[in-house]
DNA sequence: ATGGTAGCTGGGCTA
């Protein structure tokens, strides 16, 4: 057993197009100094990611984007060893909205951490919602295969799942909704039953710890949000757990993304 | 009352 153990924080952020939030990214990993961050709808290509502002704030960075659309990115103070382009499991699906990478942290151990972007789904029934389901399928048979490597693995993202009715202002208006219908949840509750544990409910459960606001209607100055933005954990990630944080000062900020940054720390 | 906002794109789609 090492005698000193090194603290490192991992965040996830939808930033609703890195080129509007370019500055308010950088601004925010100058305060909150996230080691790790994944950050989910990108919206521009790889080739146009802001790529030296981030590496200038010394963070590396894995990229996958696409035009217009979604598009997913881990930064990490640390270095990446390895990269996973894209959701297996349908070389069909060109969506940008999965990525994951192998990281070497202090102390010569790793850990696998995925930025991930599900589907909307909405409206539901459609074959955007078939595709949700679809997705999640894959996610769950890619989940398996890597808790198998028996290694610290963080999945963190924007899951477009309402778990819970407290994680929702009003949840019998949001039956029907892509992201609160039986079946997404359903599709989400398959991925924590491999052994992944949501990292907010495993520090606390009291609910009322939304991530996400719309922008219509002041729904943020109402505070009628949602909690869709997750931190899923394996068994040896979880364990190393220490604290969890949704900081809600960026959607509070000027020109804000519609959701707002949740940060693991994790006793390594 | 089928709105209301944001982003990408250059009209309509996505969220």
């Amino acid at each position: 057993m090492p005698l000193s153990r090194a603290m490192i924080t991992v965040a996830t952020w939808n930033v609703n197009s890195i080129k509007q939030r370019e500055a308010a990214c950088a601004a925010w990993l100058k305060q909150a100094k996230p080691d790790v961050v994944c950050l989910q709808e990108l919206k521009c290509l790889t080739q146009a990611f802001p790529r030296s502002t981030f590496e200038d704030l010394g963070y590396n960075c894995a990229v996958l984007g696409q035009k217009s659309f979604n598009g997913v990115a881990i930064l990490s103070k640390f270095p990446i060893d390895e990269t996973v382009e894209g959701l297996p499991g349908d070389s069909a699906d060109d969506h940008a909205r999965y990525i994951e990478a192998a990281i070497s942290v202090p102390g010569g151990k790793a850990i696998r951490v995925a930025s991930i972007y599900a589907p909307n789904g909405n409206p539901a029934p459609s074959p955007k919602f078939e595709y949700k389901l679809a997705w999640f399928d894959r996610l769950k048979a890619h989940t398996k295969a890597l808790l198998a490597y028996e290694e610290p693995l963080i999945l963190a993202g924007d899951y477009n799942i309402i778990p819970r009715p407290n994680d929702v202002f009003n949840p019998a208006g949001w039956t029907e909704d892509a992201l609160f219908r039986l079946e997404a949840r359903q599709a989400f509750r398959r991925i924590l039953h491999l052994g992944v544990s949501d990292a907010v409910l495993a520090c606390d459960s009291r609910g009322e710890q939304y991530t996400f606001w719309d922008y219509q209607a002041g729904a943020w100055q109402k505070n009628l949000g949602l909690r869709i933005d997750h931190i899923l954990l394996s068994p040896q990630a979880l364990r190393r757990l220490s604290n969890i944080q949704i900081d809600r000062r960026p959607r509070s900020w000027d020109k804000p993304s519609d959701h707002t940054p949740v940060l693991a720390a994790l006793n390594l």
